[in-house]
DNA sequence: GATCCCAATCTAAGCGCTCACTTATATTGT
DNA sequence: ACAATATAAGTGAGCGCTTAGATTGGGATC
């Protein structure tokens, strides 16, 4: 009904952005529980009581930032192996994109691996959802390049879970200011991958 | 001075170590801000001052947690690799007594290793200090491997990072009504850390 | 063997404070 | 005028931790 966006509106749409923003900083730095709602207002230059103009509780911001997380990261997994290439170029791939969010996105990363049992059963549901669709696909592209003969390992599922364990404890280590870069550890873990799978030489 | 056990005393050890585990448990769950003092003494049987009988605070529990975990895995992964063996088997050692630790002790391990950030600075540093020497042990390991020319990777320190990884992200995923048992996953992950270091078949 | 003592264990009650969230009102741009 | 944005000022509940005192279970003394 009402397509029209006024300033004032726009300001909304800002101030609900520095609100997501905010929260993952913080959520990130000290944790959902370690977090309060005054934390995240006070970073984003409003008041403790603008939080709940933009946001129904903490907990929905903290399934907002859950959710889009998740989905950019399953876009981006899947479309690295939709490519039609080699397995192995697939799953090399799969794990260089996956690899590069959580060194490039690590703070959202931090907080979308490791803060999902502070959210509702529901919403945890709804994640844990997502999740699974992620872990279809590095675990089918690793089957395949089985099935194929290109690769060789004694389980494939388990290697895909590791090659997604090894994207996403990066997330808890990494730091801009260390001394490896993003595509840096991109490349080394999808060479990595390739040895793990026993891909043909 | 006082050499004597008496009952009481004995009674106050028992307290004290069913805090720990209450401990340990709560934060596993629900992290260390997410968890109540009044958690903690009602899982051990205990009223809420009876923490305080036994412990300084509750960082001094998360602390007493972290020193105990790290210690125990720096004793058992120094020791797999002690053994006069070739570098290929010390590896394989080193990742298989990690692994099992971070399966069968997924609950401390939890603890130990995403509930760092709300120690005191002071006990950060002091755990971030044994972390650096398991670190150490496990990267010195792989690099003897590519000295003598039994492994094959392009960056050691980045290789150990990476089994230690595969350990960590256990704690995260691992549960007991799995369908992998520990000593399987531990087996697994040695094998793939041979490939990871590019050991000689 | 009953009595008292004492140190250790444990709790009832509550302190000051911060939490997530609400309400009633002011401000703003169109 | 009006709808959206933002805030000042709270609300009750729960937090970590303290205090003052009750309870307990051996030695030491007679």
């Amino acid at each position: 009904m009402n397509e029209v966006r006024t300033s004032t509106q726009a300001r909304g749409d800002r101030s609900r952005a520095r609100l997501l923003d905010a929260a993952v900083q913080a959520f990130s730095a000290k944790g959902f529980h370690g977090t309060s709602t005054r934390d995240i207002a006070t970073a984003a230059g409003l008041s403790p009581a603008a939080v709940y103009v933009h946001h129904r509780s903490k907990e929905e911001l903290l399934h907002a930032i859950a959710v889009r997380g998740h989905e950019v990261i399953l876009e981006a997994v899947t479309d690295a192996t939709r490519a039609d290439a080699t397995p192995a170029e697939r799953v090399a791939a799969a794990v260089r994109t996956y690899v590069l969010f959580h060194a490039r996105s690590h703070t959202t990363a931090r907080v979308i691996n490791y803060e999902l049992a502070a959210l509702t059963e529901e919403h945890f549901r709804e994640i844990a959802g997502l999740r699974r669709a992620i872990d279809t696909v590095m675990r089918e592209v690793v089957e395949e390049g089985v099935r194929s003969g290109d690769f060789d390992t004694p389980d494939p599922a388990k290697a895909a879970t590791a090659l997604l364990s090894l994207g996403i404890d990066l997330a808890r280590w990494y730091r801009d200011d260390g001394s490896w870069t993003p595509d840096a550890l991109a490349d080394f873990y999808a060479d990595l991958a390739l040895r793990a799978v026993g891909a043909r030489p």
